[in-house]
DNA sequence: ATGAAAGCGCTAACAG
DNA sequence: CTGTTAGCGCTTTCAT
């Protein structure tokens, strides 16, 4: 700035007001102020901003990425949020400093003027560390579970009982729900399905169920099939799970939705493809990345937040 | 840190090398220092230090991230790639700063001290308009393409041979290649199969294909049976094509694999939980994030780095 | 509408 | 092994 300030006959402040818009600038000398920053390749520091304005104007988003293969599978659901986050983000002038946190922090992320915890999963751990920090910090996952911070999550209790409501239509009388609820947003979706379903009479299955794979689900309806033969509608808070779940059904000569009704969770392009064509609750995870975007913003800018619930809807398809 | 210097009766700059772990200052004054600045909660500021040694410890991951149906089923491929390079990076300082490349950079991603580019993709704009940044750069693509920028590529060309061989071992002699070539990488995979083919005095049919989606896929083979009733063999650039490609074989009455074998590209869980369980060229995305990250780093830190192609190999299951 | 002074918090260079 | 000096490039007062 201070070259250019030498370049254009003005002060390095002017420069300054000039490139930030300022409206104090005669728009003339800012003009001209822009021509010649443009023409000599001036590069704006952040860091000098940064230090100056002790901010840094980046969210970090803390992600579970644990290269392992079933994290792999739930697909595009990170990315979809990723991408709603970034949008919103980046086009307010906000950058997005992708990390897991493993390995501890890194000074850049501690650095960040607020966090996003993606998944608080079933260990909360990650929670409180980057509670920790004492930044301004959203987080994505069960609604009811923490009153005492900005939740941001998909209604799942809805999403449980659109599927208890769509057995009920079905005449469907023995239902099964397929996923362990020690994972805050399954309990949700379990809480709403036992719910809808007791309004008549029914309470559901809950066998155990060990991870998130198909493996696992498949695994789990193997073992209840043994125990209990008739049921009629299995709903799974994953899409991995139900396919786990067909695929033993009709391993053991059920047929899909003749004999038994499936429903998923999450409307994975897995789902929507397989064979037969998974009928899913759906949660748009881009909208939703966008909500997360825009609370931590107004936190970092000293705005009151609140947690959200996002609406779910039932996609029909042949299960 | 100058507070801390009155605390712990010592200068700034000691402060500053005994948490930096430098091997001048004496073990028991850097100990006590660390734990002083424990005690009183004291926070590094790391816009300070990226203003004083002028970079940022930061790599700009460019990704194309529109929110379009097509892209988000391209599934977990870019998040494993986003998952390497972020454990390699973080795991050596270095922090990741996610950003798509719609509405113009922002300064913090100018500000980063490498670029990591995902997918040339078609449209090659992207690589120029990065590299007018003038940062160390590396790209995800077609490796063959672009000799002047350091790409890190899976190995296409064999993973087309690789196809090809496998319908030669089968007895097939009517093969189709289904991708548009004016993806990089898709041509390559196209020229390897074809390369591997013509060894055999076979040249394999190639129709237009629209995109990237199981629709594109379904499409381009209902009419490609029109004219081409007779083929027995069929290699898609993904496996969203491969599958859309088996629905519309299905739907013409043509076994899968009896009448006609499918090879899919990528082996992504999409294909391997799909029915018939889809055979598909693997590539390690995670492998190539850490390598990608590496070479950035090596870029950054004024050592030389080179395009580097990745193995690939064939994954067979039911098709 | 423009400028001068001052300082954000850190570290490289050069003593001691 | 420790300290002094200086300055990275920006922007917020407070003048003019």
């Amino acid at each position: 700035m201070a070259d250019l300030a030498r370049i254009a006959g003005v002060s390095a402040i002017t420069i300054s007001r000039a490139l930030a818009g300022s409206p104090l600038v005669n728009p003339d000398t800012a003009a001209r102020i822009k021509q010649v920053a443009q023409q000599h390749g001036y590069a704006f520091n952040v860091s000098a901003r940064n230090l100056r304005l002790r901010r840094s104007m980046t969210v970090a988003v803390v992600v579970e990425m644990k290269p392992t293969v079933e994290r792999q599978m739930s697909g595009p659901y990170p990315l979809d949020l990723l991408g709603g986050i970034t949008q919103e983000l980046t086009s307010t002038g906000y950058s997005v400093l992708l990390t897991s946190l493993q390995g501890g922090a890194l000074p850049n992320v501690q650095a960040a003027d607020g966090v996003i915890l993606l998944g608080q999963g079933a260990h909360e751990d990650a929670m409180h560390e980057v509670q920790n920090w004492g930044r301004p910090m959203v987080v994505w996952g069960a609604v009811s579970r923490h009153e005492t911070q900005v939740v941001v999550g998909s209604d799942n209790r809805r999403g449980g009982a659109l599927a208890a409501e769509r057995f009920i239509a079905l005449g469907r009388s023995r239902p099964v729900f397929l996923g362990d609820p020690a994972h805050g947003e399954f309990a949700e979706r379990l809480e709403g399905f036992s719910q809808a379903l007791s309004r008549h009479g029914i309470a559901p299955l809950t066998p155990m169920v060990s991870s998130f794979t198909v493996g696992a689900g498949a695994e789990a309806v193997h073992a209840l099939l043994q125990k209990h033969p008739q049921v009629d509608a299995l709903f799974a808070a994953s899409d991995l799970l139900a396919i786990g779940a067909i695929r033993a059904l009709i391993e053991r000569g059920r047929r899909v939705p003749e004999d038994i009704s499936v429903i998923g969770y999450d409307d994975t392009p897995l789902g929507a493809t397989y064979v037969p064509p998974l009928s899913s609750v759906h949660q748009n995870f881009i909208d939703a990345g966008v909500l997360l975007a825009r609370k931590v913003r107004a936190l970092i800018e000293g705005e009151p937040a609140t947690s959200e619930t996002l609406p779910t809807h039932l996609v029909l398809r042949a299960t």
